[in-house]
DNA sequence: TCAAATCGAAGTGTATACACTTTTGATGGT
DNA sequence: ACCATCAAAAGTGTATACACTTCGATTTGA
């Protein structure tokens, strides 16, 4: 999963920052800072961020410069939404060519969510969450969907990670857990809904108030 | 709809360009010649390509270049795969909040490529008949979804413009035609079958053989 | 004292320069 | 005739230079 190119290195560097949120959102994105931070020139950070920008995790407005962004709760209500389409045709197809290593992969990666709950590693906690969701789509060999769902996720993390608090991410583990049994035993009906359920209290645990997304004037 | 930026502006231009095959799949897009063509700098150039390699609609080798994609079956059924993922989760929200002005605004779309049909009118045919999706995304107001189809679209479009028939294309508007009505009569299961059908009719009008995508070396 | 105008600093947008890589075509050996 | 070698041409990758815009602070006029 690593970029070997330096400006893939930069935006995987940003990227990490900005869901990990020492980069708050609304925060101004100044080239030349970047430029010397990274030792190098403003070429490569303007190619970052325009990169970012297409990934809606930056915003860029002309002639003012980059800043974090800083999704409403209406976008985010969208991704959700989003997500929910392609996630619940994902779990049909998976259940209707199920083979066992796909269940074997499922519970191993939701080992790893436990280990990093564990330990309390909220940083690989959180992306291990949101991988399980890319997971299921590389098991149905679907790239494409696979990296939508990671950009989605991007996307989401924003938002989420910093107000998930350690109870929740126990429960969405919990629920990861519930679906991949769901999915063993072939219930469909049963998937969709857990799966549609965990969406929404991901969802629901969102910026717990305030904020209208003030923008930075 | 139309885009102010100068980088925009070429993103725009070889878009066109690259939908309408008048650039070919695994042409080399070199640097300089486009940017004497559009009379600016290699680096507003580059900023298009970079933009355009995100939306897959080019492939960029490392100091070798840009060169316009040329998508495997393999991925464009994928393509396909997740549009059918995302399009009947969003005819149900559709269904489940209907308003009359959706009808008449789905209707009045479908004048419109009728009208292109008829005049035989290939690139407008082909650009209203993908926005026809790209529409129900706006009628439910998930402008992220709406992004989403559009770019999906691109892609698809990459692949299917060329090979479609005039039959075919008045096909795929009768088709939308009946998705209308079935969407009017709430009646979900039905919208859901055509939809389904839809959509893979367009699929099976791809690449009618050969090219296994041959790299070009 | 306050508001408007102005000047300078900071920052973005685009072009250009230069180093390095790939490609191509020619040359020489077998 | 054919392949390997090598040199020049073409092209990409990055840095830098410079014009123009925005933002802030200070000055100026009432």
């Amino acid at each position: 999963m690593e970029n070997a190119t330096p400006t893939g290195f930069i935006v995987d560097a940003l990227t990490r920052a900005i869901v990990e949120h020492r980069l708050l959102p609304g925060s101004k994105l100044v080239e030349q800072k970047l430029a010397d931070q990274f030792g190098v020139s403003r070429t490569l950070i303007r190619q970052a961020l325009f990169r970012l920008s297409q990934n809606r995790l930056v915003r860029m407005e002309p002639a003012r410069g980059a800043f974090v962004a800083a999704p409403s709760m209406e976008e985010a209500h969208q991704v959700f939404s989003v997500r929910r389409m392609l996630e619940a045709g994902m779990v049909r197809s998976l259940i209707a060519d199920l083979k066992p290593q796909h269940i074997k992969a499922l519970k191993d990666h939701i080992k790893l969510e436990g280990a990093a709950i564990g330990e309390g590693d909220i940083s690989s906690r959180t992306e291990l969450l949101g991988d399980f969701h890319v997971l299921m789509a590389k098991l149905i060999g679907n790239t494409v969907l696979a990296q939508m769902l990671g950009d989605l996720n991007s996307r989401c993390a924003l938002i989420t990670m910093m107000y998930q608090s350690d109870q929740e991410a126990a429960h969405s583990q919990e629920e990861h857990i519930a679906i991949v049994n769901a999915i063993q035993a072939r219930d469909e009906a049963l998937a969709l809904t857990l799966l549609d359920e965990h969406l929404c209290h991901v969802q629901a645990a969102l910026i717990p108030a305030s904020s209208p997304s003030s923008s930075p004037r």
